[in-house]
DNA sequence: ATCTACATTATAATAATTCTAAACTGTTGA
DNA sequence: TCAACAGTTTAGAATTATTATAATGTAGAT
């Protein structure tokens, strides 16, 4: 479990200002056991609730960024109308629970290496996510 | 190539009222060759501008989801931005090319079968979906 | 301690989508 | 054929997620 001046020392690795607010967030994120998916409005939430933390709209989305371009979170793309992120920055594939929209991590020894028989002329493979929509046994279907 | 009778007949066949305006997103979307990806902003431009169509913005929402609802089209989640919809609704995969923000699809026969070990108890599996993201081989990577 | 570049903040702006309430139009069945 | 009703369309307002702005604050180097 990272304490608070080890956050500090990872931030300022990275080329971020270690200020008040972005480690606050890493607190929030990062001391946990398992990987932590969540949205922006998750985030807030925690913050202000659970941390005392007030903290601007703005500085979230903007912290968040920060953090996803320097590796330290991953975007996960679920539905259009909310973005996920994913304190694990490793390739890893997801199931989306759609009864309680809940992201579960997969590991790697659940779904096998994927091959891809096709190229692009051009393009390079940047990634390759599975996402695995699971529902309620009994519930009505579309 | 269906005209538009035939639309007027399938929209009717799942219960849908051929109104004018659905008919004429049918034409749009379906009298094609090859499947269609496209964002509602993409399909409104298109009525209005190839069509001639004067359409409300709200009548598209609607109509789109009316097909999704009842398997005309399908939803891909991509960026937590738009929302993409394809007219191909089997199941299948996609390559999305990061310069352009274009789908591609992905023959069955592109990507092997893909074998999921993992259950969650109670819940059954809806979809899996492979994206395969593809940029420009020289372009400067995150 | 001071300076400067980067951060944070509240607020305004924007973009995608949904809601609303009134007007309109297929469809049914008299 | 036509009235009546339920489902549709419409313009515009409302909502939600996100980004931009501009003033103020603060970390880190000198």
């Amino acid at each position: 479990m990272p304490k608070k001046c080890n956050f500090i020392e990872k931030l300022r690795e990275v080329g971020l200002r270690p200020t008040k607010q972005r480690v606050k967030m890493c607190e929030v994120l990062y001391n946990r056991e398992k990987t932590f998916h969540f949205t922006i409005n998750d985030l807030v939430k925690l913050l202000s609730e659970k941390m005392n933390q007030k903290i601007s709209l703005a500085t979230v989305y903007n912290t968040v960024h920060a953090f996803e371009r320097k590796g330290y979170l991953k975007e996960i793309s679920i539905d259009s109308h909310k973005s996920y992120f994913d304190t694990n920055t490793s390739a890893h594939h997801h199931f989306f629970d759609e009864d309680t929209h809940e992201l579960i991590d997969c590991d790697e020894s659940d779904i096998d290496k994927i091959n891809i028989r096709k190229n692009i002329t051009g393009k390079k493979i940047n990634s390759v996510e599975v996402l695995v929509r699971v529902a309620s046994d009994n519930q009505t279907q579309k």
